[in-house]
RNA sequence: GCGGGGGUCGCCUAGCCUGGUCAAUGGCGCGAGGCUUAGAACCUCGUCCCGUUGGGGUGCGCGGGUUCAAAUCCCGCCCCCCGCACCA
């Protein structure tokens, strides 16, 4: 027994189910799922978030909510072009990719060479992926980003001019990781080596050669320790160049030269510098205006900084390294020189870096160690460094504040320039050594703004986030984000209204299109070359006059008013729903740009953020080959197996885990489902409510409040399990307690709530099960089952012979015999009463004990019901339990072989005795 | 390094905020039985150890502590995952 998905499918779309019209005086509830990117198909990773936003979505429905879930689709960007391009060249293993990953078509993949053929034909299959997975959207309101989407543009330029009107966009300079050979950033996945590789301000500090006018520039992380400068090193192995910088004459090493350049320095080269022309001459440290000499130094590395070196034996493991080495050979001018101890660090002595150049054994400066040591010695310094009396202005200065400090005065002296580097290598896939480029006139978002920042954090904290952690993560993720550069020169997307040369890029054109979906269907009619800013004024903010509006824009004025009171109809966003992966961007921009553009009441109401997805324990990637997409699941276990299985398999910001054989029983128990249900309304039977009846009535209740309480407050997989697992269970105990014939009043109340739970979760198998009721065309037009008032007593009673059931069977589990028959003793009302009132003491202890551990609903009854009476009821029942005929009597009724047993009996807990 | 999340009975996962009702939720797997010509599926029961009467022992990363009582609170330690920006 399968459901046909594909006529349920046929059906929502004939009744247009998902359609969102504004309903004046009716709630509204607005759920987002963030538009994926168009490169490659919807895997199961989007359909894991998309299921937990169309949960919430189709639970509004059934409580009664208009519901809008809008979906649209992300062009913007290089990854598209770079696609293409690799494509166009004939780059074999991208067709491959295509073909074997991605599964297109042979002839289609030669269309790709054209980047929005490419993302056209992956948003049309990938709708068509949604649609079968089921997503509840209103596909009316459709759109795509980048200028192919000229209405979309337009909203983009609105937002951009608003943005920059009001002073949140500017202009600036910024240092990237650059390739000089593809003239362009090389983000982390287009590296060869070195990811998680950014740049780090490093210090050029000038030394004055003595009677030149020639500088030695040494590049420095450490501006602080000039104080305690003994020499300078130069490489006699390396090419150095003399090179006019700034008015000043530099000597650096000759890597340094387009380094230079690319940060904005102005470098006439003048020629090359033999090191050892230099070597042994002296020069002036600045600052403090002591000579020291250049002596050689093997090093240093041609790629890092300029290849000039200044020399802190007391607090730099390689600068003491060199010295010893020098000294150890008899170098004549490093004799006399001895370390100058600056810096005073708990848990070292004077000489931070000879102590741990000895204790960790290191022997040259050559050796590997060294670069540990240094770290260990950098890090203690600069979190627990104090400068020492010898520092001058800075004595007692702790490091970290000092490295600033002398920096500002090498800076005003002219003597100090910042000057950004990799601290590891990087190399761009083309096999090309990267460097750090100072891109010029950028745009920035100003989220360094303190302002916005308060705007944003109120936000946050008066909206709901699930989980609470993420909230504290978004708070952190507002204190240390600094200006972002929101426009790039290549790809895809909307040029920047006023500088038409910048693409808005991807993070920065999808932070409020929510509100674009509100009007995305009415604003086509209108012909986009004549959308003004005026008009996004008017709907959005109400600003200016309608009817001048839509002359100026040649918009139908009741076409401009519909827009108008969709807006405020539906904004603001009630849900986004989210991957972890994007709090620390994308989420935390859309809350930004919202609080900036929008009043108060127009915030987004809440986020829900999930984990991510692995695939059977691992990390889903195309380079492992386990990437799968949601038409490949949907192919082999259907559209409700795939959803459950991802929503039943985890909670919070837990990683969640696609596992085929979960997917496969799924598939099977929804099947099981469905026969269940079937048997149930073909069992059922009119009569008077019996207590199994009410029991189950309860459970109704019972699964109405606590599954509408889960989604509420996003707890999808704990709803996911308790709609599909449990109320399931409790269906199959109450065919067992009924006998498999179940009254025909609630085996109705009982399949229409279930297809009611169900309907969020597995929406197709909820359909067949509401299509048993013969009620309607859809559960979706249904409502959710209300909670009632439980009759407490028939719980009670259930759970007293439940449990007595389940000590009965751990008894015989015990004793290991084939009984013939069971004896259970139960007390009456007034001998519980009396057994109340006063316990006998030599069971005081066991009762007292008994007692903690019982069921609340029986402990607070205890002594108000008949227990006897309540066994008897069931016996029936009991017996077949336990495969064993149950007899029940009072305490007083047992004969003398028994009375030691039924001695035992207390109230809720009724002796046993086994009959073999 | 900074920030976030986490380590639970074969595997995955719940519980932890608000200590006792927790040998601890649910699923998977496994075992037994039913159904079946057989198998798959399905249904029932079982699945830490000991126990011939509903009990006891051990136990929730490691080590301490608080408490009548700790998976849950406090302190220290170890380990794993994710993010850290010009990129979707």
């Amino acid at each position: 027994m399968s459901v046909n998905e594909e006529k349920w499918l046929d059906e929502w779309d004939k009744n247009r189910l998902f359609e969102a019209n504004v309903i004046p005086g009716r709630p509204k509830f607005f759920v987002t799922f963030p538009i994926p990117y168009m490169n490659g198909p919807v895997h199961l990773g989007h359909a894991y978030t998309l299921s937990r936003a169309d949960v919430i979505a189709r639970y509004y429905r059934l409580k009664g909510y208009n519901v809008i879930f809008p979906q649209g689709w992300h062009w913007t960007g290089q990854p598209i072009v770079s696609a293409a391009e690799r494509l166009a060249k004939g780059d074999q293993s991208m067709v491959k990719e295509f073909k074997e990953i991605d599964k297109v078509p042979d002839e289609i993949i030669q269309k790709f060479k054209d980047p929005v053929f490419m993302a056209r034909y992956y948003t049309e299959r990938n709708k068509n992926s949604f649609k079968r997975l089921g997503a509840s959207i209103d596909w009316r309101r459709e759109f795509h980003t980048t200028v192919d989407d000229p209405w979309f543009s337009k909203f983009i330029e609105w937002q951009y001019l608003t943005l920059r009107e009001m002073g949140y966009v500017k202009q600036g300079s910024h240092p990237v990781v650059w390739c000089p050979r593809d003239k362009s950033p090389v983000g982390d996945h287009d590296r060869l080596k070195g990811e998680g590789v950014y740049p780090v301000e490093f210090r050029i500090v000038l030394f004055k050669v003595a009677e030149s006018e020639e500088y030695l520039a040494a590049a420095t992380l450490r501006s602080e320790t000039i104080y305690g400068t003994t020499n300078i090193w130069l490489s006699p192995e390396l090419e150095y160049v003399r090179a006019r910088v700034d008015g000043k004459t530099w000597v650096v090493g000759k890597e340094a030269i387009k380094k230079l350049r690319d940060q904005m320095f102005s470098v006439e080269e003048l020629g090359p510098v033999d090191p050892k022309s230099l070597i042994g001459k002296e020069v002036v440290v600045p600052v403090i205006n002591r000579t020291v000499k250049i002596l050689p130094a093997t090093f240093i590395d041609k790629d890092i900084g300029t290849a000039v070196v200044y020399s802190v034996p007391a607090h730099a493991p390689y600068d003491y390294l060199a010295l010893r080495d020098l000294q150890s050979s008899g170098y004549r001018d490093a004799l006399d020189i001895k370390p100058i101890s600056i810096i005073e660090v708990k848990g070292y002595g004077e000489f931070p870096a000879v102590e741990i150049v000895e204790k960790m054994k290191i022997k040259s400066q050559a050796d590997a160690l060294a670069d540990e040591a240094t770290k260990e010695i950098y890090a203690a310094e600069l979190r627990e460094g104090r400068m020492k009396g010898n520092c001058g202005e800075f004595a007692g200065v702790s490091v970290s504040a000092a490295r600033k400090l002398v920096f500002d005065k090498l800076s005003e002296l002219g003597l100090g320039y910042t000057f950004y580097e990799l601290p590891e290598p990087v190399i761009c896939r083309c096999t090309t050594r990267c460097h750090v480029k100072i891109l010029e006139n950028q745009w920035f978002l100003k989220y360094s703004d303190e302002r916005w920042k308060e705007l944003t954090r109120e936000c946050i904290n008066s909206m709901k986030v699930s989980p609470e952690e993420a909230r504290r993560w978004f708070l952190d993720v507002v204190d240390w984000l600094q200006d972002y550069p929101c426009a790039r020169q290549s790809g895809l997307g909307t040029p920047l209204p006023w500088d038409k040369d910048w693409l808005v890029e991807t993070l920065s054109d999808s932070t409020v299109y929510m509100a674009f979906y509100t009007i995305a269907h009415l604003i086509r009619k209108v012909n986009p070359s004549s959308i003004s800013k005026g008009l996004f004024d008017y709907v959005y903010y109400g600003k200016g006059n309608p009817k001048e509006v839509a002359a100026a824009t040649g918009v139908d004025p009741a076409l401009l008013e519909a827009m108008r009171s969709e807006f405020l109809y539906w904004y603001p966003v009630d849900v986004r729903v989210s991957a972890k992966e994007l709090v620390p961007n994308h989420l935390t921009f859309f809350i930004f740009h919202h609080v900036a553009l929008f009043d108060r009441d127009r915030w987004p109401r809440s986020i829900s953020v999930n984990g991510m997805l692995t695939v059977e324990g691992e990390k889903m990637s195309k380079s492992k080959g386990n990437v799968i997409t949601i038409d490949e699941a949907i192919n082999i276990y259907g559209a409700d197996a795939v959803r459950v299985a991802l929503l039943s398999s985890s909670e919070y910001m837990n990683d969640a885990n696609w596992s085929s054989r979960v997917a496969a029983s799924v598939k099977e128990r929804i099947a099981s489902t469905i026969k269940l249900a079937k048997s149930i309304m073909d069992s059922a039977v009119k009569r008077e409510p019996n207590v199994y009846d009410i029991w189950m009535t309860n459970r109704i209740y019972e699964y109405s409040e606590k599954i509408g309480r889960l989604i509420e407050s996003y707890t999808i997989k704990e709803a996911a399990v308790a709609a599909f697992y449990e109320f399931g269970e409790r269906v199959r105990e109450y065919m067992k307690m009924v006998n498999q014939v179940p009254s025909k009043d609630v085996a109705e109340n009982l399949v229409n709530a279930w297809a009611a739970y169900l309907a969020p979760f597995a929406p197709f198998l909820a359909e067949e099960l509401y299509s048993l009721l013969k009620r309607g065309p859809s559960v979706m037009l249904a409502e959710w089952p209300k909670a009632g008032e439980p009759d407490l007593n028939a719980d009670l009673e259930i759970n007293l012979v439940n449990s007595l059931v389940s000590d009965v069977k751990e008894v015989l589990k015990v004793i290991k015999v084939r009984p013939k028959a069971v004896v259970v003793y139960a007390h009456d009302q007034s001998s519980s009463e009396e057994f109340l009132k006063s316990t006998p003491p030599d069971k005081k202890g066991r009762f007292m004990k008994f007692m903690r551990e019982l069921d609340p609903l029986v402990k607070d009854r205890l002594g108000s019901f008949n227990e006897l009476e309540i066994y008897r009821r069931h016996v029936e029942y009991i017996s077949s339990e336990l495969g064993v005929p149950v007899q029940v009597r009072g305490i007083g009724e047992a004969p003398a072989e028994h009375l030691q047993k039924a001695s035992l009996s207390m109230p809720g807990k009724p002796a046993i005795v086994v009959e073999r």
